[in-house]
DNA sequence: TGAATAGTGTCTGTGAGACAATATTAT
DNA sequence: ATAATATTGTCTCACAGACACTATTCA
């Protein structure tokens, strides 16, 4: 094992690269965003839902399931470019919020050989997709429900309904970290469940200490429906007047109003990068 | 490219692994603890340093300079349990608290050839490894300055000094990410020092909301200990009353004192379990 | 006009920051 | 006795939670 060079140059050139056993790196990306639905009434503001975009896979492995945008990372660019340009070859659009998330490398986590993946988690405002998204990518609403033991997940696309459980028991010597692991799954490819949940947790906590929700805004929007999509990702009401003060400083007001409710129309603002 | 197959079985014995271009996974481990420096006075209480553990390296690449501990991940095992290897084989100790930390993926971050390596923090109590590291690694205190532009450190092994600098600057589409670059280092190999700062980064974050600086305290220790170690990682002064009120359910009391310092004698405390 | 949201005022309790005061040891 | 840390008391201010109230639109 050990040889002796006598520089650098020497030793690298006679490295060979093959005589690992082969392991592969794919990006699999978290592309998270709100949806509306209207509520029928006029009066009514529009409901908020989470969704998430999934690709139905049209081969092996997992044939017709569905997975996560991802794909092989190429061996000049890095994780961040190929994640990017997995985003771009499924939205058609760039300038996408962007984190990597986790990397999961379960060694029986893809049947064809030892694939681990940096999953990334990727915020956008749905309306710039509106006609972009691929034949065989869909939209789910994302329906999530925590307990004590683990979450309890129901996807929806309007056609087809998807549902999963994760449990959740502390790892440990940790305080405060989770083990996640898939209960039930069958319409979901590889260990996406894991990334799905990972990512869900992730993008709430950092909402509460960072403007990362913004991603998902349109350049204008109104106060009340930016607070609606605080609470889906923050999973629970939140007051007006506590919102606001909160967001006050993140946010600039505008001269336009947002009109055709049968209410009171609202002021439109504008996300103000702090300091 | 794209072949058919009639089932998952015949896709699979089909699949060839070595078609792709060889990338190489690793685990860095970024080994943190605080040690304790005598100031002289035996009235006054030891100071805490901030310490890491490096590895000299005597082979190529890199030979002779220092880095994390480190290896290939190996082709039946997870991120885990390579990080959990590698690190028993540095310190022949085993219930270490790891949690794993970033990616790194810049395709030139090894001049041997693609590796990609999922770095991980470790925290310990580092009196549980006196005498057990090998002869090739050392504690290295931290000594960290940061302003607006990045950070400056130096390490300090009690022979040899090190010096380097990392700029941050905010990533794109991102409100609070900074991404971190090497201005200046000539003494640690690899990408490292980028692990370095992350970590650090990354444990001063979680300190402030999880209970992960416990996995650096002995099983018995005093208030001031405690508030010592919290003040190094969070790398700020902290009042005395205010941090007893916040850890004051973290922390049950003991029967036993410390005494011996030329002063009032305190309160052995131990952790305890939130909830 | 009334249903519905938009937006504001304000009280209250909690908790962090600040500083002061007291307690206790080894030398 | 003194230097030093240990420990507690308490005041103040900021701010989140809670609730009430006013404003405004459009079918």
């Amino acid at each position: 094992m050990k040889e002796e060079y006598s520089s650098e140059e020497e030793f690298l050139k006679n490295y060979d690269p093959r005589k690992f056993d082969p392991i592969a790196v794919t990006t699999d990306i978290l592309l998270l965003s709100v949806s509306d639905k209207d509520v029928g009434n006029y009066r009514k503001l529009t409901e908020k839902k989470y969704s998430l975009l999934l690709i139905k896979r049209d081969t092996y492995p997992y044939k017709d399931k569905w997975c996560l945008p991802g794909g092989f990372v190429k061996v000049d660019e890095d994780l961040d470019e190929a994640a990017k340009r997995i985003l771009y070859r499924e939205t058609n659009i760039d300038n996408i919020y962007l984190e990597q998330l986790y990397t999961f490398s379960d060694p029986k986590r893809d049947p064809r050989m030892r694939i681990i993946s940096s999953s990334y988690i990727a915020l956008v405002d749905k309306r710039r997709l509106d006609g972009k998204i691929p034949k065989n990518a869909s939209w789910f609403d994302i329906h999530l429900i925590e307990d004590d033991k683990g979450y309890y997940v129901t996807l929806d696309n309007g056609v087809e309904e998807i549902k999963f459980t994760v449990s959740k028991t502390l790892k440990e010597h940790t305080t405060d970290r989770y083990k996640f692991k898939i209960e039930k799954n069958d319409k979901i490819a590889f260990d996406h469940p894991l990334v799905i949940i990972s990512g869900i947790e992730r993008v709430k906590n950092k909402a509460e200490y960072t403007d990362i929700v913004f991603n998902m805004m349109p350049d204008l929007f109104t106060l009340g429906e930016l607070q609606q999509v605080y609470e889906v990702v923050l999973r629970k009401k939140l007051l007006d007047p506590a919102f606001r003060r909160i967001i006050a400083d993140k946010v600039e007001k505008t001269e336009k109003m947002k009109t055709g409710g049968g209410h009171r129309p609202s002021v439109l603002f504008r996300y103000k990068r702090r300091k």
